[in-house]
DNA sequence: TCATATATGTGTCTTATGCATATAATAAAC
DNA sequence: GTTTATTATATGCATAAGACACATATATGA
């Protein structure tokens, strides 16, 4: 199991490049989305689905990480039963919520910056000396 | 468990940004220094260490992740018996491995972009208009 | 009343990884 | 020459993230 030549639905990590998101991203995505407004498990689905990067979120996960942001302060919810169809639970960003985004969005910044120190590494040890053989 | 304002040993994803190191950062680093030259554990582990973005790696992990590259084919080994101390198992990295070094490149790259097209997004919602409140 | 769309959840499994611990051989101290 | 430290490799176990499948509930339209 977890060859890298074959693709399995969802290898992460091990020996192959993680085919699937990385860990930790829809998070501070969630979080973003709600510091613009308040909205519905169902919403904040559509809204991720919208952005190549947050594309096919699992409902499962979806709903289970806002009700642990919420048992962490980080958003408050209350429900919905205005229109049509079933209650929807709606989620609003905390304060603590919001400055739990920015303490994110620092760790996300030095995350990037990590990964481009690799990159520079790697590009220093394969500089078009990519001794291109067929392929 | 996982409270955002305490901040647990090993955290990782969860509600807080993970404190630890991103999921499957080490193993590009150990293909990359294995393609400069062959190596045992031991010395990939000081290799490491001298650098802040994979210092501390635990030895467990870094002989597990090169006897699984071994079971991909990514690198292959032999005992050197030579010099003091007890036997080191040499790791020197093949062609595929080399490959997968290039393929998991490609795939930090775009991870690099991801995270910076969530840090433009965030950015564009709290430029400057931190409204700064005390704290 | 039965199917369907909307909306929210739970159960369970795999995998990555950290921490603790085990093993083994040689070198150095006593 | 026996104990201790250093070098080196490895296993066992626990936890947490996340994927997948499935369960629940309400409203609407046929």
């Amino acid at each position: 199991m977890c060859h890298p030549h074959e693709s399995h639905p969802h290898d992460q990590g091990c020996c192959t490049p993680p085919s699937g998101r990385m860990q930790g991203f829809i998070q501070p995505w969630l979080l973003l989305l709600l510091s613009e407004r308040k909205a519905h498990g169902y919403q904040l689905t559509d809204k991720l689905n919208q952005n190549a990067d947050t594309k096919g979120i699992d409902p499962g996960f979806l709903y289970r990480t806002l009700r642990h942001f919420e048992e962490e302060g980080l958003v408050k919810s209350s429900w919905d039963t205005e229109g049509s169809g079933p209650a929807r639970r709606v989620y609003e960003i905390t304060a603590d919520g919001v400055e739990f985004l920015h303490t994110w969005a620092k760790h996300i910044r030095s995350t990037k910056e990590q990964l481009g120190r690799f990159l520079e590494t790697y590009s220093a040890r394969f500089k078009t000396s990519d001794s291109k053989k067929g392929r």
